[in-house]
RNA sequence: CGGGGUGUAGCGCAGCCUGGUAGCGCAAUUGCUUUGGGAGCAAUGGGUCGGGGGUUCGAAUCCCUCCACCCCGACCA
């Protein structure tokens, strides 16, 4: 490609909008431009590294066995009444009506259309195991679109179901995609990590999510010094601390704690430490008004595996002042476990504490060397579960090393969808015994789009992106230097032009009519990883300078050999 | 949806408090010079100041209202 016939549309400066370095980048080297808030144009630039992406996929997903499809954007809402989402799914489901006044969606997922799809076209158990996939548009009405394509409205993703008869099937499919999706993002080139998912409301048994370590990362994963354990920290395990419970030695005592509130403003005044103090929450019960959750003071209540609990409220809500004071006949800040007249849950590190600080349930007044068993009935045994974060140096839950907690972005999800699905929407084939048989589903998916701004965001420097060579929308940049005084130069550089392009590698002529400086500056930005410099001078001297993007030095390289050198440079 | 903020040329911003002919930088166009790290000089084009309403002799500026966008929280590939 050359420059002159190709919209580079890059920046100099950076759109007031964007927060992210991805995003930011994705302006400026004008791979995309922002239509309506989520919404986004992939111009020439960007589409080049998404066909890449999607090229990758593909070629993984037909080796895995996977069967292309392309379902409708648009589906009706019958299908999801059927499987009963058209209710659970809040206002991020788009829903629209016809002309005739039917009702719509625009598919944020294909779990429906392909369960319809499959009920009609399977009729035996020897037409299974099946994985059929798709690269399709999908559209979830965010609450709060952002980052870019990182988080858009309107994205594209390889999504992936798989069928089978039972479950021990559904297991070899499921660690199959499991390796796919590895292969997957070692050819693209990104760090990541898979780890252990909550499923979220997609619903199901097992899953995985495959993340990107990246510091801008919206998620928190968990992962052991010493084995393979990897946790999103929505899910991961936390261990009891500090145990076993030490006896109690410290006499019961009620402090004067006026106007501290927070656990630092008691431990501060009280000069104790958080982690030697309770924190008492109360939120909104299922069978009871409210619920107490109980944790030692320098830990956070994890919501997700608090609202999973059968007493509480799903989704999870704190009490209000009212409901407070009710309750514990205190406002908050001063709650604590003695006496308190409520269901009490409590974590497991805070039911191995002993001689510990909390609330005392009145206004301004804190209990010290509190003991379980002694100043309170022990908790029952099924009351203590796990309802915290993990925290950096918590104990791994296999039992080997200790916790690091570091972010990531979710580029891939896969999940054993079990028959929630199927079972909805009868879903059948004859077994061998010519039993009528809920067939037994899985659902993959990978952020195609979202890769493209992940891979940016692990990939970048002060003059730009980093392609990794395999998503790089040329492979080579080609840049001229005073083109258009020398005859002898424009045919040198037609003719290797010509023979980069016939060899493969991708090149990008910058033939405009500027200097080298901006030449130098838009192919850094926009990430080629290789360039060659061609000029008089070096023809002059029979070389040709190259320099790698990630290279602090240019080397000069025999003009006969440019194309052997590039070959080794590329299957590097 | 709750809390905070911003809308002025393609992009980045000033002007608004204290009302009086709409500005700066970059980008764009033309010409000349220049050509190894985002060139110089000269000229040119480009604005319903987010929309509507009001106050006023006069509104980008003050008031009301609607809209869009951004940031912080709940959602997820």
């Amino acid at each position: 490609m050359r420059t002159s016939q190709f919209p580079l549309s890059t920046l100099k400066e950076t759109p007031a909008d964007a927060e992210i370095i991805s995003h930011q980048l994705m302006l400026r080297a004008g791979l995309v431009r922002k239509l309506a808030a989520g919404l986004y144009t992939w111009l020439p630039l960007g589409l080049r590294v998404l066909r890449k992406i999607e090229a990758i996929v593909r070629e993984e997903m037909d080796q895995a066995g996977g069967l292309e499809v392309l379902m409708p954007a648009v589906q009706p809402a019958e299908l999801w009444q059927e499987s009963g989402r058209w209710e659970q799914y809040g206002p991020e489901l788009l829903r629209v009506r016809d002309r005739h006044d039917r009702e719509f969606c625009i598919g944020p997922t294909h779990e429906e259309i392909i369960t319809d799809l499959l009920r009609q076209e399977m009729r035996s158990y020897k037409q299974l195991p099946a994985l059929y996939y798709q690269v399709q548009t999908k559209f979830r009405d965010e609450i709060r679109p952002r980052f870019g394509v990182m988080r858009a409205r309107e994205f594209i993703m390889k999504d992936a179901y798989s069928f089978h008869i039972d479950h021990a099937s559904l297991e070899q499919t499921y660690a199959l995609m499991h390796q796919t999706y590895c292969r997957i993002f070692d050819r693209i080139g990104l760090k990541y990590r898979p780890v252990q998912a909550d499923s979220g409301s997609i619903g199901g048994e097992g899953s995985h999510e495959f993340h990107v370590l990246a510091d801008s990362g919206e998620d928190a994963i968990a992962f052991s010094s010493d084995s393979d354990y990897a946790a999103n920290t929505e899910k991961a395990e936390a261990m009891a601390v500090g145990g076993p419970r030490p006896d109690a030695s410290a006499e019961l005592a009620s402090v004067d704690t006026p106007d501290t509130h927070s656990i630092d403003e008691v431990s501060t005044l009280l000069s104790v430490k958080p982690e030697q103090c309770l924190k008492t929450l109360l939120v909104k019960g299922n069978d009871s008004e409210v619920v107490a959750l109980i944790l030692r003071g320098d830990h956070e209540l994890n919501e997700i595996k608090a609202q999973n609990l059968e007493a509480v409220a799903d989704p999870l809500e704190m009490a209000d002042a009212d409901a407070i004071r009710t309750a514990a006949n205190c406002d908050a800040g001063s709650i604590g476990p003695v006496g308190l007249n409520t269901p009490i849950i409590v974590d497991r590190s805070a039911a191995v504490l002993a001689n510990f600080v909390c609330g005392a349930n009145e206004n301004g007044k804190h209990l010290t060397g509190v003991n379980w068993g002694r100043d309170l009935p022990d908790p029952d045994n099924n009351a203590i579960v796990d309802i915290r974060n993990v925290v950096e140096g918590d104990p791994s839950p296999d039992g080997n090393g200790t916790l690091s907690i570091a972010r990531g972005i979710e580029v891939g999800h896969i999940f054993q969808l079990g028959q929630k699905y199927s079972s909805a929407m009868g879903a059948t084939v004859l077994n061998d015994q010519g039993k009528d048989t809920v067939m037994t589903m899985g659902c993959y998916g990978i952020g195609i789009s979202r890769i493209v701004a992940a891979a940016i965001e692990q990939n970048n420097d002060d003059n730009g992106i980093l392609w990794p060579a395999s998503i790089a929308p040329f492979k080579v940049s080609l840049i001229p230097i005073n083109l258009h005084k020398s005859q002898r130069l424009r045919e040198t550089v037609d003719k290797l032009y010509a023979e980069l392009q016939s060899a493969g590698m991708e090149p990008l002529l910058d033939d405009r009519d500027g200097r080298p400086g901006g030449k130098f500056a838009d192919a850094e930005l926009i990430g080629i990883p290789h360039r060659l410099v061609i000029s008089d001078r070096g023809l002059d001297a029979g070389t040709i300078e190259y320099r790698a993007r990630t290279d602090t030095d240019n080397q000069d390289i025999a003009f006969d050999t440019v194309l052997e050198f590039l070959q080794g440079k590329l299957s590097d």
